[in-house]
DNA sequence: GTAACTGCAAAATATTTGCATCCTT
DNA sequence: AAGGATGCAAATATTTTGCAGTTAC
């Protein structure tokens, strides 16, 4: 059923095009969040690498999805929960990244925290990754 | 003093080179993280771009320094304490990100809330990265 | 039909590797 | 003197930009 990424695109205004569907399809299909390099490596050929930037580029503008920080090089990507409005993003939930298999999880039913910040500071947005052993990879 | 500098790279078992020294004093000078880019400028033509990425690859082997996760392409380093032993770090600290003035603080004395995960996963460490306003940038 | 999206080419950037030379110990 | 560190050149990889052709609405 690719019904869900169409409704997806339409709900952000966006046009229905092969990439969008294709690679918001992905996302839908992967638990957990997903580099720019999984995707070009998935779509294979399909694809040009430029497109896959642009659709990723698009899709964190109009609140598709977001950027979950981490410490190596590659940007991962996850999808948003519906709160998330376009440039606006809410993802006040905790990450983890299995240093196992490599999977990014977003724990949707675990909440940050709020952190208590020095005199003079104001917190604007927190992200949490955890990393470790996912469930799948334990011995 | 550049004798913090040197002490350090003795501890580490680094050889004392005049790019290492200048690379570390600038990070004992500098209150928050850099990035790769930040190095760059601030030694200007004095060394060679590839000199400071295997410099900092250098140090983040020896546990001199760690790099802290970002949501941007951004890879920052900030200089750990010293119960970080090489290829061991122990950052269970918060770090602060001013969306203002670009700067990252290491908040050594706001520590990371143990987090509950779900039923097999296990933390081997957390990344906690606020983003906001500073104390610099306050209006 | 029009505006937006895609693919190709190419430019701009960033990162890695090999090797000869120089410096630290 | 020996091993490691640096600088240069060049190979790779990554990301951005411009433009012409194509597609969605």
């Amino acid at each position: 059923m690719q019904e869900a990424a169409i409704i997806t695109l339409k709900k952000h205004e966006l046009s229905v095009t092969d990439t969008r569907k294709k690679i918001l399809q992905f996302f839908l299909e992967s638990a957990g969040a997903l580099t720019h390099a999984d995707i070009e490596q998935q779509m294979g050929e399909a694809f040009d690498r430029v497109t896959i930037y642009r659709t990723l580029q698009t899709f964190v503008e109009k609140g598709i999805i977001h950027t979950i920080p981490s410490a190596d090089n590659a940007i991962r990507y996850a999808l948003c929960k519906d709160n998330c409005a376009a440039g606006h993003h809410h993802d006040d939930h905790v990450h983890f990244l299995c240093n196992d298999c490599g999977t990014t999880y977003c724990l949707d039913h675990v909440s940050v925290p709020k952190i208590k910040l020095p005199k003079g500071f104001t917190a604007n947005q927190t992200d949490l990754v955890v990393s470790g052993v996912c469930h799948k990879c334990e011995a």
